[in-house]
DNA sequence: CGGGAAATTGATGACTTTCAAGGTGTGTGG
DNA sequence: CCACACACCTTGAAAGTCATCAATTTCCCG
């Protein structure tokens, strides 16, 4: 099947002058480890939307970190029933999954046309076994993955449906906030099909959810753009006092 | 408040002779590997059933592996509510969750009395500096508990009560006997409260299930002890053909 | 501008929780 | 060694939350 070229790009810049590199792997390097690291970076992988970057049993071919777009991981029973894990934004790292067996366990699927940047599976090893800077943000990058799914598992096992999604909006305001954007409206991503699997629940109930936070004056969405209106209701909703590190 | 003394014990062997070195951290290892790493080992944690091995916001002391015993890992909310959200038995690695900040994000609370040895931090980072073989399997193991945490949100996501806790017992099930134990037959190390927690679900929901899947002549299950009668039905309910690695 | 995907809204019912009560087993102290 | 206390587990009835089915409406893309 052809496909219709990329017409989307941007220029690659160096990870030093990248307005990512706080929350990418150099955070924390060495003008001259981020030299050494920027070898082994290939930065021209390009993804369409609805497009995978990688497939459930793949074999893993290298860590991604996100430049622009985003992406959102999943994974699937023999049934075909999808459970959404994660979506990733710019600044984010993909790949961590294969770390058990170097074999995907989930899907990573373009929400958005997206750019990444990849370090391929060797030289990841190599620069883990030299530069102890990439060793430690790596395992911080991994550390915030575990932290992220128990989160979520304690918003899955443990609160409604209502308390979840202003949990999860709350979480994207911190966000948005922590990379310089306005944390109280911004743009969200994923359709609604995603978000509700992601929060596990139907999508008819999530719609019924925004009415009924909207009515009460707690948020505004109009598709996929958020205006929250009341922080502090719906902080209170979310029993949110957990601050999100970085 | 004065303690009994700890009555339970074990000597403490070396490594190369323990029999969970191949799913501990000297899997793979060559022996003089395992000499290096040998070193860093403190074989002498004990831990007294209900005891905690460490809280949530205590600084990360070390990266510990079981023994003998088990221990549950679980995240609490602001109002105290608990999400379980792991087990871990004999071989098993905990301590990843602090990977993040050097804060530990949740709390591990011994099941039984437990064994386990501890790598201090720093020995950590030097080891899997120095040593190629560590890195890998600690890569392994970190990647073991982001697949795990990904399985637990799709059956919390996807699936009914009855199914999750099919899901379950053939983990368990499988858990045993890929250590040399009976797969039919096996004792929990866990009360239903917190099986149920960890399966998202009421203590009374999980009875009767239980109750309900005993009728069906699925298993049986007295107490902790569990008798899988009907493993192919067990399987069929699970949905499951997801084979567990290692 | 039309077709179709995405989102909302309503009605109904299933599954699960909650509240309540009773049963069973274990461990400790007399 | 027995008895009592307590934790653990099971069962029942009622209520709630959420999913499903169905019908529109809205919006996006070609």
């Amino acid at each position: 099947m052809l496909e219709k070229p990329n017409n989307f790009s941007q220029k690659s810049i160096s990870c030093e002058s990248c307005s990512l590199n706080n929350v990418c792997i150099p955070n924390g390097l060495s003008p001259s480890e981020i030299a050494e690291l920027e070898i082994s970076v290939d930065k021209t992988i390009k993804i369409k939307k609805k497009d995978a970057l990688y497939h459930s049993k793949d074999e893993v071919d290298g860590i991604y970190a996100i430049k622009s777009g985003a992406i959102k991981t999943s994974i699937s029973n023999e049934d075909g029933q999808e459970q959404v894990l994660e979506f990733h934004l710019p600044g984010d790292l993909l790949g961590f999954d294969a770390f058990n067996s170097g074999i995907h366990s989930c899907d990573a699927t373009a929400l958005e046309d997206t750019l990444l940047c990849k370090i391929a599976m060797e030289d990841f090893h190599d620069l883990c076994a030299r530069l102890s800077g990439v060793r430690k943000e790596m395992m911080h990058q991994v550390g915030k993955e575990i932290s992220h799914n128990q989160s979520l598992l304690l918003s899955l096992g443990q609160q409604q449906t209502n308390e979840r999604l202003a949990t999860f909006l709350l979480e994207m305001s911190s966000h948005f906030q922590s990379r310089g954007f306005s944390g109280q409206e911004f743009i969200l991503p994923m359709p609604r099909q995603d978000l509700s699997n992601y929060l596990g629940m139907a999508v008819e109930t999530l719609s019924r959810i925004i009415s009924r936070m909207t009515e009460d004056g707690l948020i505004q969405m109009d598709r996929r753009l958020v205006i929250i209106s009341d922080m502090e209701k719906l902080q209170k909703l979310a029993h949110t006092s957990t601050s999100y590190k970085k």
